[in-house]
DNA sequence: CTACGATCTCGACCAAGGTCTAGCTCAAGT
DNA sequence: ACTTGAGCTAGACCTTGGTCGAGATCGTAG
């Protein structure tokens, strides 16, 4: 158990890329950026090291990532987070608003997901018959 | 209705623009990268005049972009299109993968979506009961 | 005929989000 | 002590998917 869970010990940059899937280049990168809660500690040698909260933020920060907030917005609700109480409100519109942008993402897809489901089902049915004549085909 | 429906005449680059949603630098730009199956027609002058058939298809690509799909793949598929009969197989590959692709977003979207709905709840009892003490957060 | 808006080409530029390199340091195993 | 693998910084570079501008041309309405 020294690669699971959540260590008390804090960890090397190449651990957190490991559990974060970022690499270690976007980790210093996302830090230059300032889209961590705090600075991150460092060993006396200078080298990173990350707390459970800090992986544990970069874990949101990856998912939010993933349903397209930019870094900006991430930097934005550190910034947030980093100045302490007072500010919820905000934080709560900022996800809030990016929830709904998600949403509407994902609608947006399912419909995309039914024109090529569509598509694929007209060249399957023509393959099937062995007969694909110039479907858009404006040289055949 | 001069700018409804599909024309039997020709459209500008304007009123393609209007109706794919796409800026005539895009489509100029599409038209460079050979996204398009046929060369488009031109005027006497050097205009392009754009099929029905072009817009369809330009639509069909406004789809497949809006769900992800890079250039370079849209591009592939122009390709086979424009090869003519003989590779539907691969052009059903082509876009059954990436059916799969935009199916795999859409899941990854929905747990996305899932934790940001906890977490804009997380926020909203807080502000509702008033106290909203340190989540996440380090300095306080 | 003339003016004006829409297009044309070509090439520069942009923003996001990283990635990679060079040159150096640190730390852990043997 | 030595080697070796991670990590450090700073900054250059990359890819994607466009956007923008200059300067010329087209074509249509007066």
């Amino acid at each position: 158990m020294t690669t699971t869970g959540s260590p008390a010990e804090p960890l090397a940059i190449g651990e957190v890329a490991a559990r974060t899937g970022l690499s270690v280049h976007a980790l210093r990168l996302y830090e230059r950026e300032g889209l961590l809660v705090g600075p991150v500690g460092r060993t006396s040698g200078g080298r990173r090291r990350y707390t459970a909260a800090d992986v544990e933020w970069l874990l949101i920060c990856v998912k939010l990532r993933e349903s397209g907030m930019p870094l900006a917005d991430l930097k934005r609700f550190a910034e947030l987070v980093r100045q302490g109480p007072g500010n919820e409100a905000e934080r709560l519109r900022l996800l809030d608003a990016h929830r709904r942008r998600v949403e509407a993402q994902i609608r947006a897809l399912e419909e995309c997901r039914s024109v090529i489901a569509w598509k694929v089902g007209v060249y399957a049915e023509h393959l099937a018959r062995g007969e694909a004549d110039g479907l858009w085909d404006p040289t055949a």
